[in-house]
RNA sequence: GACCCUGUCGUCUAGCCUGGUCUAGGACAAGAGCUUUUCAAGCUCUCGACACGGGUUCAAAUCCCGUCAGGGUCACCA
C-alpha cells in the first residue's frame, strides 16, 4: 500500500512550491490508490502559528486535496525522545552539555558511502565523512527537523517521500538515521524547485507566493493546479489543458522533469482563461457576489441574479482572472462610470451630437429591444450617414462604458438597457 | 569554498533511456495580419533553442569525458 505525506511547517502560508509538492504527492497517491497523509511540522514553538496551520489546511482544501490522516509533530515529542534514547543506549549517539548545563542528544556519524536511488534523478552518491555529527534532540528538548522527519516517516509507514530538491542534501543524513534505528528505507523522489522570474527562488519580491494570494486574485484552483502540473511534467502529446482526473491516470513520477522551472504569470493567466471559458457561470457568479457587494455594485439581499449571470457570460471568454470582472464590467453597475481620459480624447473630442441623437431615436423606434434589432438600427444609421461603422462604434463604446475595450457593442447596449444607454449618450449631445 | 543537482526557443516543454524518421515539434509571451466593432477574446503567419569544447560512431540534441553557467545545501530553522 502506497503511503505518501505532505509535511508543511506552519511558519508561513502555503506557498506555490508547497502547493506543487502537495499536488505531486496527492497525484501519486491517487494514481496508486494509496493514502495521502498530512503532517504539520510544528516543532519550532517560536515560529509556528495556529493561524498558519488554519491557512494551510484551508488552502489545501481549496486546491481539492483531501488527506486521509493528519498528524502534528508537537504532539509526538515523546516518540522522538524515545528513539533518541534508543540510539543513546546503543552507543550511536551521545550527550553534549551546553555551558548552562542543558543537554542535547547528538548522533555520531560514521564514515561511509551512501547511495540514494532517486525515482526522478537516478543514483545520487554521498560521502558521510563530509557530514558532521547531527543534533537529534536540541537542548530545549525538541527534536531537530531531520530526526523528527525520519521517526515520523518510519512510524507512519511512509513508502515514498516526494519533496523538493532542496532536501537532497538532507537525504544522506536521514538515511543514516533510518539505518541506525533499524527502519525500512522508503523510496525518494526529489522534485525540481520553482524559480522566480529573476532566476532565484520564488520570493515575495518577484510576485505573490502564497496559494491564497492566487485565490484572492481570481485564479481557479483547477487552473492553478493545471499550471503547476505543467511546470515540471508533461503528458508527452502536446496537451496543455489537463484535468486532475486525467492527470491521475497519466501521471508517472519517472516522467517528472529534473530541471527547475520558472514561474510565468502570463502562462498562468492563459491557463486560467481556458478554465474560465468553460466554467459554470453560476459558480463564477457565486464567487463574484461578495466582491460586487463589497464594491457596493449590488445589494447582497436584493439583486437580479439572472442579469448578473448574463454579464458573467458576456465577460467569461476574455477574463484572465475572475476578479478582473469587477473592473471590466463596472459600467454595468455604476450610475456614472469613469471615462478613460485617453479614450475620451481619442474618440469623443469631435462633436457627435447629431450622430448620437439619431442613434437614440433609432433605439426608441425599435419594436423589440434585442441585440439583432439594435445592430440593425445601427447599421441602417451609418448607412444613411454615409460613415464607416467603426467611426461611430468606438465613440459609442467609450460614451457608454468609459473604456475602449469590452464585449461587443450591441450586447453592451442590450444589457445596459434602453434607459441607461440613452442617458449616457445624451450627456454628449450639445 | 566544499558537496550535491541541473543545462533544448525569452518562458514552460516534446524528443534523450532503446543514436538515423529532428533542415528539433507544441504551448505561453512577442511581432505581423485577418475579424464590413474594440481586445485583454478568436483565426492565420512570423521570430526564436539542442551552453561550449573534445571524443565514440558511417551517423549524436540523444552515448562518454572535460569546461563553463545556473541552482540547492552546508543551523540546537524546517
Amino acid at each position: 500500500m502506497v503511503r505518501v505525506r505532505f509535511a508543511p511547517s506552519p511558519t508561513g502560508n502555503l506557498h506555490i512550491g508547497g502547493g506543487r509538492t502537495a499536488l505531486f504527492n496527492w497525484l501519486f497517491a491517487q494514481s496508486a490508490k494509496g493514502k495521502f497523509i498530512l503532517r504539520i511540522e510544528d516543532t519550532d514553538k517560536e515560529r509556528s502559528k495556529k493561524e498558519f496551520v488554519d491557512e494551510i489546511l484551508f488552502s489545501l482544501k481549496w486546491l481539492g486535496f483531501n488527506w486521509d490522516e493528519l498528524y502534528y509533530q508537537s504532539q509526538r515529542f515523546d516518540r522522538y525522545r524515545m528513539h533518541a534514547e534508543k540510539l543513546l543506549q546503543a552507543g550511536k549517539a551521545y550527550i553534549e552539555k551546553s555551558p548552562e548545563g542543558k543537554e542535547a542528544v547528538i548522533f555520531k556519524v560514521t564514515p561511509q558511502k551512501i547511495k540514494v536511488e532517486d525515482l526522478i534523478r537516478g543514483t545520487i552518491e554521498f560521502d558521510s565523512s563530509l557530514i558532521k555529527d547531527q543534533v537529534l534532540i536540541k537542548s530545549d528538548g525538541t527534536p531537530t527537523y531531520n530526526f523528527a522527519c525520519v521517526v515520523d516517516d518510519a512510524e507512519m509507514n511512509i513508502t515514498h517521500i516526494i519533496r523538493g530538491d532542496d532536501h537532497i542534501s538532507n537525504t544522506p543524513k536521514q538515511i543514516l538515521f533510518y539505518e541506525a534505528l533499524g527502519f525500512i528505507l522508503p523510496q525518494f523522489a526529489h522534485l525540481p524547485l520553482i524559480m522566480g522570474m529573476d532566476g532565484g527562488r520564488l520570493s515575495k519580491r518577484t510576485g505573490a507566493t502564497a496559494i491564497s494570494d492566487y485565490r484572492k486574485m481570481g485564479y481557479l484552483s483547477e487552473a492553478l493546479l493545471n499550471y503547476l502540473l505543467l511546470l515540471s511534467w508533461a503528458p508527452g502529446d502536446n496537451r496543455e489543458i489537463i484535468s486532475l482526473a486525467q492527470a491521475i491516470s497519466l501521471f508517472k513520477i519517472k516522467n517528472v522533469n529534473k530541471t527547475s522551472a520558472t514561474f510565468d504569470l502570463k502562462k498562468l493567466d492563459w491557463v486560467n482563461n481556458q478554465y474560465l471559458k468553460l466554467a459554470d457561470p453560476e459558480k463564477l457568479a457565486d464567487e463574484l457576489i461578495p466582491l460586487l457587494v463589497e464594491k457596493q455594485y449590488i445589494n447582497k439581499d436584493n439583486f437580479d441574479r439572472a442579469y448578473l449571470l448574463s454579464l458573467v457570460k458576456l465577460f467569461q471568454p476574455r477574463l484572465p482572472r475572475l476578479n478582473d470582472f469587477v473592473d471590466w464590467a463596472d459600467f454595468f453597475f455604476l450610475t456614472e462610470p469613469a471615462i478613460d481620459e485617453a479614450a475620451k480624447v481619442k474618440y469623443l473630442s469631435q462633436d457627435l451630437s447629431k450622430e448620437f441623437k439619431f442613434f437614440i431615436q433609432g433605439l426608441e423606434k425599435l419594436p423589440s429591444f434585442d441585440i439583432a434589432s439594435i445592430e440593425a438600427a445601427f447599421r441602417e444609421l451609418v448607412c444613411q450617414l454615409g460613415i464607416e461603422a467603426k467611426a461611430l462604434i468606438h465613440p459609442l463604446r467609450v460614451a457608454l462604458t468609459g473604456k475602449t475595450i469590452g464585449p461587443g457593442l450591441f450586447e453592451v447596449i442590450y444589457y445596459l438597457g434602453p434607459e441607461r444607454s440613452k442617458r449616457r449618450l445624451e450627456k454628449w449631445i450639445k
